[in-house]
DNA sequence: TTGAAAGCGCTAACAC
DNA sequence: GTGTTAGCGCTTTCAA
């Protein structure tokens, strides 16, 4: 069995005591040239490692911090993780990534986990499912630091960053709008989440700002989030068959965005006749047909700010009170 | 500071000995029901949760396993991960997640870092940049239970899982054979992979079977396996500017299947004109255009296994010296 | 049936 | 400049 030198053997071959070992490993100021350089050898001939586990247990400071995501599969996410790791390890910590496939049961089960394991701080992106975040307060009023990213919610004060919603729906909208499209149907998606609401604000924003009356029976909510492929299908069907039917679609997920264009591409819909335009950050959005305008969020971006949010809040000596939410903009890609 | 509460709090509380409440807590058969109601009342009272760090100093076991990938981002790899914790999370384990970008030394770090964090296995798919494996035969010998899946290699004789890589070749070759392509290039991934030989494998023999001279100047290789898009389009580019030019295409991985249609996209190629066929696993292969066949390996399944083997190495009372490699089979659709 | 004590690997007071 | 001791949270002999 794997059984690699500690301190201990290290003190015991040199006939050192454990803590001269360590301190003259970690190069303490009190520790003679000579023992250090004895230890040091020594050690590297060994090829002594530190233990984290005992050092996570001693300094309840384990130098990696928890991430807690929908879905890896949702670019957006595996584009903001790839933010976090670039700074993280910059920053000399390590991350732990964790997926909730939008549960609020495995968000739960993964966010104490992580707690659990000691990490040092939480980035967190909620799960579509989730309503209680009891388990979130609890652990944030402990003084585990928590960071907010992108699916922000308002019940703790604390550190956030997100997109401008608003703006990226209210011009994705007017995007259809000004081409030309009069009857633009929202599919929206769940409503427990902060985006969605942003998202439906800037959509009857725009619609207003043209005289454009909104059409409750125009939305479709798809609380499932693009989970569930048949959900955004029978909504597209449904939302065609009526006979004062819409000549666009505004989408207000990745998810979502993919699965209506699946949903247009089986009912043999030509793009001519129904315009979209959705959020999304796949990276083969302007490949897919039928081709869709686009709002791309700045998702690796979002993912350096709410690193370097946690690491301000694990790394200040005093407890901070002022917090800030930043918004970040958005990308409209239109169809050429 | 956040501070679960201990064993040693339940035991002062409840005026019994730390090993009292311990025993109680995991239900020990010694302990009175009496004892085991008031301390389990207590414990959920208080929201005791073990302390995983501690657990994993005494026992040398963490109950998780790391998981090193090259990207997220890549649909594969995200499926392998989400098979992987389906079974982990059952078995009562934790998964660390983490990403090279393809490179070796990330892979480096990641794996040691795992390896101290006490991981109780390794589950790897190679990085494209690695050729020196001392560090992973190293922590093997030393009794770490390591699993490869996808990105095999050959040089340490433990558990692994696969697709089958030649077949899948060989398969999508001969259909642009079938649909009457006769100079058929090949996109080819980093050599330094398992599957890029096995794949290159299977474009040959399909040749080879329907009569069809092998040709070196259409092959291809991108080593840097489709993270970087330039290197795939010069390769398209140049290929299709040949006097000779190809009629069909078949893309031996994932990335470079995506960049290839990006390509033939920004050139302007007509898919009457050139044929493709390529492995993906994306989500969203069957909206892409211009439109290819596709292979696709069952990456959901492929993660299963490797944790079932993984936590059978894991598990295993005795060391275990007979190792398999499972070969799954890969699924081919074509264009409609 | 319960408790006391030692120990996993490390560090930090507090001696000397 | 170096050693002793205690303790992080937990389990596990051994003793009672």
């Amino acid at each position: 069995m794997y059984k690699p030198a500690t301190i201990k053997d290290i003190a015991l071959a040199l006939k050192l005591s454990p803590s001269t070992v360590s301190r003259a490993l970690r190069d303490g100021y009190e520790i003679s040239t000579a023992t250090k350089k004895v230890v040091m050898e020594y050690a590297k001939k060994v090829n002594y490692q530190s233990n984290p586990i005992a050092l996570s247990l001693k300094n309840r400071r384990s130098y990696s911090i928890g991430i807690v995501v929908p879905k890896l599969a949702n670019s957006f996410f595996s584009q903001a993780i790839a933010g976090i790791e670039s700074i993280a390890y910059e920053r000399g910590y390590h991350t732990i990534i964790t997926q909730t496939h939008d549960s609020s049961e495995r968000e739960l089960i993964n966010v104490n986990h992580l707690a659990q394991r000691s990490v040092d701080g939480l980035l967190i992106s909620m799960s579509a499912g989730t309503s209680d975040y009891g388990f979130l307060k609890q652990l944030h009023n402990d003084g585990l630091p928590i960071v907010f990213f992108d699916r922000i919610i308002d019940e703790i004060e604390t550190f956030k960053v997100t997109s401008d919603n608003f703006s990226g729906a209210y011009n994705a909208t007017e995007s259809l709008i000004k081409s030309g499209r009069k009857k633009i149907a929202l599919l929206s998606n769940a409503p427990q989440l902060s985006i969605t609401n942003e998202r439906l604000s800037g959509y009857m924003k725009a619609l207003a700002d043209y005289h454009i009356p909104f059409r409750a029976e125009l939305i479709r909510n798809c609380s499932k989030g693009g989970n569930d492929y048949q959900e955004v299908e029978d909504a597209v069907k449904d939302l065609l068959a009526a006979t004062d039917k819409p000549d666009a679609i505004f989408i207000s997920s990745d998810r979502i965005s993919i699965s209506c264009i699946r949903a247009l591409k089986s009912l043999n819909f030509d793009p001519k006749e129904i315009a979209i335009a959705g959020f999304s950050n796949s990276d083969v959005v302007d490949l897919l047909h039928p081709s869709l305008s686009y709002v791309k969020q700045k998702s690796f971006e979002m993912g350096q700010i709410a690193v370097e949010m946690l690491l301000r809040l694990i790394e200040s000596k005093y407890p901070i009170t002022e917090f800030e939410t930043k918004i970040l903009d958005t990308e409209l890609h239109l169809i050429k």
